[in-house]
DNA sequence: CTGAAAGCGCTTACAG
DNA sequence: CTGAAAGCGCTTACAG
C-alpha cells in the first residue's frame, strides 16, 4: 500500500496503477473505449488497493445520484416492505441505495413536496406505489425534472419501461369462476374507495365475470368500502342485511374481508358454511385469520426487484417484464353453499 | 434574477449579497460568528433566489452524507413502517433522507456488508431495529466508522443518546397484573425466541408477575415460539393439550396470540369464555381477528422520531427520551374464567 | 485508446 | 466578524 490507511481515491489508483485518473474512471464507468490489457491492470489494483468509488464524489461530478426514492401512501404495510425487499434484491450489489419517501396524497401541496424532493435529492428515479401511483401528473413532473420513474399498478398505466403491472382484472375474474364452480349465483361485491385504480379494475373484473356466467347483480348486492377494515365490516353488514342476501362476497381486499367476517360473526353467519368469501392481496392476516382466507396474491417482491432493475439496469432481461400475474389462493374461506339457489 | 434559470448556488447569493460564499456557507450552518444584519441580508437573498444548498456537495465537502440508514432484520411489517413513518416526522423539513437497508441476521457477513454500506454510503447515523439492535459488535462498528446510531429496544440497551427503548418487562407485568385481576391463576406463557431480548424481557416480566402474586408457573405452563404465527399454533396446542391446562395465556408477540387462537379454536376452546389469551405488539391484526385482541401497544412512531432526532437534532427537548412506555390495550379477548381455579 | 485542465458546489483551515 | 485559496473525489469536453 503506498497511501496511509485512509481509504484510496481515484488517485491512488491512478498512481499505482501509472495511468491517469480519466483511465480510471473510464473502467469505473465501464467504457467500452479503454484497451483490455489496461483494463486489466487497472482492474487488479482497484482489488489490491479495495478501492470503492465515493458515491458522493461521483454524484456531484455528474449531478446525480446513486439513489432511488420509494414514494409511496398509505398502502398495505407488508406490501411496501415486500417491495422494498425486492428493490433491494435488485440493487444489493450495486452502489445504490433506496431512499423512502411517504406522501399524503391528501395535501394540496403533495406536487411540491415530491418536486422539492427530487430536485434536493437528485434521485437517480424513483418507484411509485399505488395508489399514487396512478396520478398522471406525478409522472409528468418526474419526466420534466429528468428523474427516471416506475410505476406499479393494477393495469398497464404507462409505457412497459415505466410500469409494473398486476393482473387484477382477470384475477378478480377468475376467482368469481371459482365461486361459480363452487354453486354460488348470489354473489355480492365489496369495492374498493373511489378513484383507485385498483379498485376499479377489481370491480370491473367481478361485473365482467358476473356477465359472462349470466348471473345478476342486484344493486343491494354491492357495497361500497374503502380498503380499511372498518368498512368491510360496515359493507358487509349491509350486504347481510339486505333480504335475499348473498352466499358468497368478494372483498376487493384482505382487510375488508376480515372485516366482512367480523360482521358475519356478529351475526352469527358461518364462515364458510353458509357464506364464503373472497379476498385480494395476500397480505399476512389472510392466512392468520379463522378461516383463512381464500384470495388473491401478487409476487409483490419480484414486482419490486423488476421495477429497480427497469432504473439501475435497464438491459437486464428481468428488467424487460412489466406484467406480473397474480393468482388465486385457496384457503378454507370458500364453501359450497349450505342450500343450492 | 440575475443569473438564468438554472438552480442558484452559493456562488449566486454570494454575488447578489455582495459577501463571499464563506459567509453564506455560514449563515446556511448556522454559525454563530455572524453579525446579525449580514445574517439577514443574506437570508433574504436566499429567500429571493430560492437557494436550496446542494447536499451532494456538502457531503463531498463533509465527507459526510446527509442521510440515515435503516437497519432492520424481520421484525414485523407494520413496526417497520411506523417506525420510519416517526423517522419522516423527524427529518421531512430537514435535508435528511431516509435509506433503507434489510440485513440479514444470519448470515455470517452480515458486519462485513453493513461496514462497506456505511463506509460506501457514508452515512450520518443510522437506526436499527431489534432484534438486531441487540447486537453489540454492530454498535461498536457504528463508533469505529464514526457513523452515529440509535437502537431501539425492549430495554435500555445503551447510554440514552444511543437508545429508544420500551419497558417490556413492566407491561408484561401489569398484563400479568390484568389477568389475575380478572380472576386467572393458571396461566401460560408462549415465548419469544432464544437470543431476542425482548423475549427475554417479556419472559421475566411474566416470570416476576406471577412470583409477586405468589401464582406457581409449572414447566408445562411454558412453551417456547419463533414470534411466527404457526409456532404460536403449535405452542398453544401443547399448552392446551397439557393437563391441568391454563385458563388464560400470554403469548410474547400478536403473532403467536393469533396462532394461539387458531389452536384454541381447532380444540372448539372458546375464547374468551374458556381461555383468555394476551398479546403483545398491538400490530394491526390484533383488531382485525375475531375476538379482538387485548394486548400490550408501543408508541413506535414517537420512539421512531425520537430516535432521528438524536441523531439530527441532539439539542432537540424530544431527542432527550430515551424511555417510551408501552400500555395495555383492552379488547376482547379476556374474561374471567367460566370456572374459579 | 489515453491524458491535462477545468469544473461540479460546497467547506476547511488560515489570516486578518 | 469576514475573505482568498485550496481541497473534497470524481467526470466532462477537448485534444491528440
Amino acid at each position: 500500500m503506498a497511501s496511509s490507511n485512509k481509504t484510496p481515491t481515484i488517485n491512488d489508483v491512478a498512481r499505482v496503477a501509472g495511468v491517469s485518473k480519466k483511465t480510471v474512471s473510464r473502467v469505473i464507468n465501464r467504457s467500452a473505449l479503454i484497451k483490455k490489457d489496461t483494463r486489466e491492470k487497472i482492474e487488479a489494483v482497484i482489488a489490491d488497493l479495495g478501492y470503492v468509488p465515493n458515491p458522493q464524489a461521483r454524484a456531484l461530478a455528474l449531478r446525480r445520484n446513486f439513489l432511488l426514492g420509494l414514494l409511496h401512501d398509505n398502502p398495505n404495510a407488508q406490501t411496501v416492505l415486500n417491495f422494498q425487499e425486492g428493490v433491494l434484491d435488485a440493487i444489493r450489489t450495486t452502489e445504490f441505495a433506496l431512499v423512502v419517501r411517504p406522501v399524503d396524497r391528501h395535501s394540496p401541496k403533495m406536487l411540491d413536496d415530491i418536486r422539492h424532493f427530487l430536485e434536493q435529492q437528485r434521485l437517480y428515479g424513483v418507484l411509485i406505489l399505488p395508489p399514487i401511483s396512478e396520478n398522471d401528473e406525478l409522472a409528468a413532473l418526474c419526466r420534466e425534472m429528468g428523474c427516471g420513474y416506475v410505476r406499479m399498478g393494477s393495469a398497464m398505466l404507462d409505457d412497459e419501461e415505466h410500469v409494473v403491472a398486476s393482473n387484477d382484472r382477470e384475477m378478480v375474474e377468475s376467482a368469481v369462476d371459482y365461486l361459480v364452480e363452487s354453486g354460488h349465483r348470489k354473489i355480492g361485491l365489496i369495492k374498493g374507495p373511489e378513484g383507485f385504480r385498483s379498485a376499479y379494475e377489481r370491480a370491473e373484473g367481478f361485473m365482467g365475470a358476473m356477465l359472462k356466467h349470466g348471473l345478476e347483480v342486484a344493486p343491494r348486492a354491492i357495497a361500497q368500502g374503502t380498503y380499511r377494515f372498518d368498512s368491510g365490516v360496515v359493507a358487509a353488514g349491509e350486504l347481510l342485511d339486505s333480504k335475499d342476501r348473498p352466499t358468497a362476497i368478494f372483498c376487493s381486499n384482505d382487510e375488508m374481508a376480515a372485516g366482512a367476517l367480523h360482521a358475519a360473526r356478529q351475526r352469527d353467519i358461518h364462515v364458510p358454511r353458509d357464506l364464503s368469501i373472497i379476498g385480494f392481496d395476500d397480505s399476512p392476516i389472510a392466512a392468520h385469520i379463522w378461516p383463512p382466507l381464500t384470495t388473491v396474491g401478487w409476487p409483490i417482491r419480484e414486482m419490486g426487484k423488476a421495477a429497480a432493475l427497469k432504473l439501475v439496469a435497464p438491459a437486464d432481461e428481468a428488467a424487460q417484464r412489466a406484467r406480473f400475474p397474480a393468482q388465486l389462493v385457496k384457503r378454507l374461506s370458500v364453501a359450497r353453499p349450505a342450500v343450492e339457489n
